[in-house]
DNA sequence: TCAAGTAATGCAAACGTTTGCATTTCTGCG
DNA sequence: CGCAGAAATGCAAACGTTTGCATTACTTGA
């Protein structure tokens, strides 16, 4: 009820005769108060209701106990897995997470970071638009020594640390499996090329295709950004004509599930006419029937890694300038049945 | 490069041979500032590289233009549409938001409580804990006049803003619509009754039982905490002995779906034998198959509300106590086939 | 009892803004 | 040219901490 003022440390010293420092450094555990002082300033300001301003302190020793994630948006699977592990990893080291969405927007992309910059975050970890390809951006954090970690959608050329995911691999691990499951023709939709990871996994594509004398049609690959609507639309010039592919390499699951809704809509059956794979591991991929085969990213462990990473970077002293560590986290093929090979066709298993 | 010392207004000032104020005032567009001086200012601002401490402002005006959420966990559907929403929309307006996850942890609730209330966030949304009951953690916010919203999992006799589902509704809907389906013995998974939601839900599965005068058993009714796991052992209860219930209304989609997946392992067929109706109408409810009745909850347009009722209250000036709105959003059943009534049995439609 | 050494406390500046009030500079008009 | 009033600018305090250094209070041993 007392709306009046909020108590400070000043409050806290004068109740008790002492000076702020004195408060000041009781509340903070310093060594050389004694026991006995700091056991009457707790109870004084358990008494007092009083709450330490985290604004005065950051400004007095310039640093916000907050850090800052800065990612394209956070209701989709994957970026919220990991936000979800970066935040209770730092929540656990006392501190706050801002999280910010880009909504793949370069122009609030950069915004952002100015905000962000201007809360005096701690430290910072960014998954970019689909489209940045400027990352200058970012050079006030650099230039000012403050940690910076790209995960996932990572920059190309610019010196910074990094984590990610193998993303050739995975683009050549699905490719073969495709071509083991016997695909000849097999097409893939992909995202941008402006983003880097792509461009990994398009090389991955190619190199599996080369690898089995499969040449390379680029009429069969797709840059776009990976909607429902977007696949739907690169179905309807899949399917507009023959020949069919056999296979079918979607880039994320979302377009992996509507390639699949689109198939039944048409009448081609999967896996048996077209093997479809899709990547990221949504929990949809699993519960979808038939179940897609897709590549797990571990976001979990990605948030690990980004978390220990930052406060890595927290440690060292904020003069030396920082080392880039790129880390790169595994992926695993999950196979599911649109990428099975039936053997005799039932057409419900078990 | 230059990470000797950050620019400051003081900077801008001396170069240009101009007072400090009159630097903040060219910066914020204040009125009786000269066209001319701003025009130097800025540019020089620019020149300088200068970035404003929002520390320094927030410490300066006791506004930090930041507001919390406080959320269970962000990475389900339900909780992250609706931050997404509340982000995009506070972003909009020029505030940071902080994104604080319980875990549905009462501890780390309180904590984080505190230390919000430490960062001087200038407003609070919160959706509690499961188990909190207590909500005295918040009285700081109250007494102090800070903004603050309760959504989704709101708080019974704590006056205070809400935004809520129409609990009461969807539980009498989904009920009457099992029973309408021809449900004669029907189980309710309700999560534990320290939170209201499910209290109302309850309250509605009652009524709907009442108004058709079914008997109303509390064998049938089983209080937990909507995990996959939790469902799977409620189901080998359910299905130790006959008679088996003919529906099953789940309090949640993830407790829907894994009902589903067990009656698949031992072959109790959905709808023809038990018709299933989820909650929250989850993205895995469309797709999996078949798909699963639910009830909207309009997770978007409920962040929308928050984010107004959010706003709203940060406009109104810090003396004048809170008037406190109760929103109800609509709720909305989604028919799908998990509760169809089979006219004749053929395996698959269309 | 006193000096020396250690333990505990206090002083005051600093962090980078904002803002009420005072002061200076301009403008237009008689 | 002088003056009133408006427009533009400046001064200095304040926001709530932290911290280097100075000071005071204790302890101990001779």
């Amino acid at each position: 009820m007392s709306k009046r003022t909020e108590k400070t440390i000043v409050d806290i010293a004068e109740e008790l005769g002492l000076s702020v420092s004195t408060v000041s450094r009781a509340l903070n555990d310093h060594p050389n108060i004694s026991a006995r002082t700091k056991e009457k300033v707790k109870k004084m300001a358990r008494k007092l209701g009083y709450r330490p301003n985290a604004m005065a302190a950051g400004l007095r020793n310039n640093r916000s106990k907050t850090i800052g994630l800065l990612v394209p948006r956070i209701s989709m699977f994957f970026p919220a897995t990991i936000g979800t592990v970066v935040q209770n990893k730092l929540q656990e080291h006392g501190y706050n997470v801002i999280i910010c969405q880009s909504n793949d927007s370069y122009e609030q992309e950069v915004a952002l970071t100015n905000t962000l910059y201007s809360a005096r975050i701690d430290a910072l970890a960014v998954s970019t638009t689909l489209y940045t390809t400027d990352f200058s951006h970012f050079d006030i954090f650099k230039d000012n020594n403050i940690p910076l970690v790209f995960f996932d959608r990572v920059p190309k050329n610019y010196d910074v640390t990094i984590v990610k995911g193998d993303d050739y691999l995975g683009g050549l691990t699905v490719t073969q499996h495709l071509i083991e499951q016997g695909c000849k023709d097999i097409v893939h939709i992909s995202g941008p090329l402006t983003c880097s990871l792509y461009v990994e996994r398009v090389a991955g594509f190619k190199h599996a295709l080369q690898q089995h004398k499969i040449p390379f049609k680029k009429s069969r690959v797709f840059y776009q950004e990976l909607t429902r609507d977007n696949a739907w639309q690169a179905c309807e010039k899949i399917f507009a004509q023959q020949p069919y592919p056999d296979g079918i390499f979607a880039a994320n699951d979302t377009t992996a599930i509507a390639i699949l809704e689109y198939c039944r809509k048409i009448n081609v059956r999967v896996p048996e006419d077209l093997k479809i794979v899709g990547y990221s591991n949504d929990p949809r991929a699993e519960i979808i029937h038939p179940g897609i085969t897709s590549v797990d990213q571990f976001p979990a462990m990605m948030g690990e890694r980004v978390a220990e990473a930052l406060l890595d970077l927290m440690q060292q002293p904020r003069q030396t300038p920082q080392r880039h560590a790129a880390e790169m986290v595994p992926i695993q093929l999950i196979k599911r049945a649109s990428s099975e090979v039936k053997v005799n066709k039932r057409k419900k298993s078990q």
